[in-house]
RNA sequence: CGCGGGGUGGAGCAGUCUGGUAGCUCAUCGGGCUCAUAACCCGAAGGUCGUAGGUUCAAAUCCUUCCCCCGCAA
């Protein structure tokens, strides 16, 4: 079966490879170069790379939706599309070019967290249960027919970066398995209650910012939802302190929201809105790199407040 | 040449402005105390101060070159 597989990040990756495997013809779609770094180094997304290495046919349309990724995508005459963190919305003139239409690999339980970055605004939001959804993608925002769910467990101290992996090859399966159906001709379709529906938006910088007047789960929860990217920080002084990892200690402490307490021996604390004291585990400070807090608290007066 | 911070014993930092034989905390090693200890006390080892050059009687410190790391902005 010919496909036309659009997608971008790393999560979309072992879905490809599954794809691949099963001994498809694939034709990838993925976002143009784009600058990255300090020195603007022109860096070709995750897909791209395993498309080249993999010799597959690669697109980089700025628009799909243009008249130049319209044909592009004509052109390959695909059978079914499949769409995993493309990062681009499709026309409906998109959705007509295959016959089988076009599938969608999203990382959450729709219709809960319909729109990018499900899976960070999940831990954020502090679920604790989550999964993927085949979908067939329609004009709306994931908004179409559910064809696959596959639900999967959060860990309490696990980060969107390492969840996301998980949930990639948890998606992969699932969507080699709808695949599956759809060849056998036993694929159903159910419709999502869009009364139950939730959005989430992209992730910017400024959701990284922590609030310490939340409580230390919700702390926490921020912490975890941001890493690896756009990454969680917190200002002392006018200084930006990135906060890697965070873990619950369930401790009451006296104080305001935003001190820090500790000493090279323990560890250092942070006080939450709560009153319970969450503890850092791993930061950066400025100019510095990541390290845990131990080390940070070697050479450094203790005390002090994040706002 | 987008803006800025930084490279000092194994780790994290001070010292740089106001040049004058390198310091703190932790780790390491040895010894001691203790029923015992990741606790405490005493002692030791460990650094061409990122690189190359310059100024000077003297450079971690002042000037110039280059390399590397980090944050912001894109």
């Amino acid at each position: 079966m010919k496909i036309a597989f659009l997608g971008t990040p790393d999560f979309a990756i072992p879905s490809l490879q599954l794809l691949c495997d099963c001994g498809h013809e694939i034709t990838v779609f993925t976002q143009p170069d784009k600058p990255v770094g300090r020195r603007a180094i022109l860096t070709q997304p995750p897909v791209k790379e395993f498309a080249v290495s993999h010799g597959l046919q690669v697109f980089q349309p700025r628009r799909i939706r243009d008249g130049e990724g319209q044909s592009a995508l004509v052109s390959c005459a695909p059978d079914l599309m499949v769409t995993a963190a493309f990062g681009q919305i499709l026309s409906a003139k998109n959705l007509a070019v295959p016959r089988y239409g076009c599938m969608n690999v999203h990382g959450s339980l729709l219709p809960a967290y319909r729109g990018a970055a499900p899976i960070q605004w999940a831990i954020i939001g502090g679920e604790t249960t989550t999964g993927v959804t085949i979908m067939m993608t329609d004009v709306g925002l994931d908004t179409g027919d559910i064809l696959l769910k596959r639900e999967m467990a959060i860990g309490p101290d696990e980060t969107a970066g390492e969840l996301s992996e998980r949930m990639a090859q948890l998606g992969a399966d699932a969507l080699k398995e709808t695949v599956a159906a759809l060849l056998g001709g036993t694929l159903t379709r159910i419709p999502q209650d869009s009364a139950a529906a939730t959005r989430c938006g992209m992730l910017k910088k400024e959701h990284g910012k922590l609030n310490f007047h939340e409580s230390a789960q919700m702390v926490h929860n921020r912490v975890r939802g941001v890493n690896p990217w756009p990454g969680a920080y917190a200002l002392q002084d006018a200084d930006i302190v990135k906060i890697w990892r965070t873990k619950l200690t369930g401790n009451p402490y006296m104080g305001e929201p935003g001190d820090c307490i500790g000493s090279g021996r323990e560890g250092l604390f942070v006080v939450c809105g709560d009153g319970l004291l969450l503890e850092i585990v791993e930061l950066q400070a400025p100019g510095g790199k990541r390290m845990d807090a131990k080390a940070y608290l070697r050479g450094r007066p203790i005390g002090g407040r994040f706002l």
